[in-house]
DNA sequence: GTGGTTGCAAACTATTTGCATCGTC
DNA sequence: GACGATGCAAATAGTTTGCAACCAC
């Protein structure tokens, strides 16, 4: 099942005049290993040097743009300063959207085909003929919110209401 | 009412202790004065050069990471590495979204409330409190359809066969 | 007056590119 | 054997940070 996935890009590579060389295919073996992570090329790189291990790290960025134009994965962008990178179904759109929380960062992937009408809509209306969405969602993750329930129950004693200033943004992320 | 929305903003920077300085008035306003542009940091910073000569790119920067966890601003992501901000209307989600070409990389924006159900779902299944969503269609737009009709047309006479290889992608964007 | 804010320059991070070398088809 | 692919190092691009001077409240 792998290998047959392997072998199918194999082919869309020499379709294309490119060269299945070790550094590509481990490089593909990587991703569909880890389908349902959202890797960045950086952690590519760490997991592909266990196996290939004097692969450079721009030999990694090159591949993953050239499997990104030939459409087998996605790039995916959380606003973390960061690419990653996404297999992609074979022709068919993800169906799968993330829930990203303000709060923790934490971002949680759903699967569902929520669009498939809102799709339909846009091409009809727009002429623009969808090949995919990128749908995320962002909030308060259950987690989060619950913690931030409890922080104000607690807060209710002690709060004096002056000064609750610019020290909430410090814990910044990124 | 631009006044109005400015006063709004100085309240909220007050209320949470941070003061209203020329560069931060003036960057707000730049931002409300393009509402509909998503203005990278760079170019709110040569907007901003015109009115307040001296000021610091990273002063840009700070004042637009604060105005985003203020939730004044969004940052959005179109994933070419540049961040852009967006206005935020008063408390309530966006309801526009964008259509951006693989091919040409133009970003188009629609405006329609398309996923209100789909949000309502989101929270009574997955406990995640919606506040905002970022919806991307990725396709092909109108014109590069056409132009893709054109070349296709044109290619049944010469074509060769050979060779149509790696340099489709040497007009590579970002 | 004081603590947040600024501008500048330097630091950082992610990604890209030039080039000599290498390896697949 | 040729031409695409690789690794390395250096270059870029966007963004962040340290710090002394500054100024809004």
């Amino acid at each position: 099942m792998l290998e047959d996935r392997v072998e199918r890009i194999r082919q869309i590579l020499q379709a294309h005049n490119y060269k299945m060389t070790p550094q590509r295919e481990a490089t593909v073996r990587v991703l569909l290993e880890h389908e349902d992570r959202h890797l960045s090329a950086e952690e590519i790189f760490l997991l592909l040097k266990e196996r290939v291990p004097d692969i450079g790290l721009a030999t990694v960025y090159r591949t993953l743009e050239l499997l990104s134009d030939l459409e087998i994965v996605y790039k995916v962008n959380f606003g973390d300063g960061v690419t990653r990178y996404d297999f992609r179904k074979e022709g068919m759109a993800r169906h799968h959207h993330h829930l990203q929380c303000i709060r923790c960062g934490k971002v949680e992937e759903i699967h569902e085909n929520l669009l498939a009408d809102v799709e339909k809509l846009v091409e009809e209306r727009y002429g623009f003929k969808v090949l995919d969405h990128r749908l995320t969602f962002l909030g308060i993750c259950r987690e989060c919110q619950e913690r931030e329930e409890r922080e104000k129950a607690a807060k209710e004693g002690a709060g004096s209401g002056t000064s609750e200033a610019a020290s909430s943004r410090e814990r910044g992320e990124r």
